[in-house]
DNA sequence: TGAATATATGAGCAGATATTCATATATTAG
DNA sequence: CTAATATATGAATATCTGCTCATATATTCA
């Protein structure tokens, strides 16, 4: 396992998606299929700017990917890795 | 999959765990085995203050566990759910 | 015992991060 | 067109984080 300092600073990023409990609920939430901003607010009882900021991030990390409709903005899952990243978290407290 | 606050809070801290670079370089080289805080410092050129600091909080999160054999203290992942998890997010930076 | 070595820890600081608030942009309805 | 709605974004701020430096503790060696 040869970590050069660019892949270090790669993986950090990811790990880095889900290391903040307001992200783990948007992903939880985005993990039963796409949803729109506001649905996402409101389901988690956040802000929908602190939402909209922290999809800014997550779509930049490629976490996410976004899909416009209208004037609503859905949002869902980017790739199954990261479903099965945060599935594999999920189970180790579930044990932990 | 429902997600109760203490455990976005629980899975947060888990990948929070891995997600800084030093953490991730840190265990990295645990990945090949246990090693003093000395030879992690050495190992990936951080202070041994710094590494002890990152190994106390990694230690409090149960990511790795110590083991104390004269003045030296050797470190080493605290179980496979951990390197499991790591070796995802390595799999997934190489491909991505 | 005293010196040297390995690790741990507390304080303090600089930089990062998450949120709020105000505002901007884009789309639809009337 | 104007008003309303959905989202995005910039600035400001408060909190969190990771490091350094100094110091403490523990262990071995002479």
């Amino acid at each position: 396992m040869k970590l050069t300092e660019l892949k270090a600073v790669k993986l950090a990023e990811l790990f880095s998606a889900l290391s903040d409990a307001s992200r783990v609920r948007i992903i939880a939430q985005l993990m039963g299929g796409e949803m729109s901003v506001r649905a996402i607010a409101q389901g988690i009882g956040m802000s929908e700017s602190a939402v909209s900021h922290q999809l800014r991030g997550l779509r930049q990390m490629q976490i996410v990917r976004a899909r416009k409709s209208g004037r609503q903005v859905f949002y869902s899952i980017a790739d199954e890795h990261v479903s099965h990243l945060f599935t594999m978290g999920w189970d180790h407290i579930q044990h932990g």
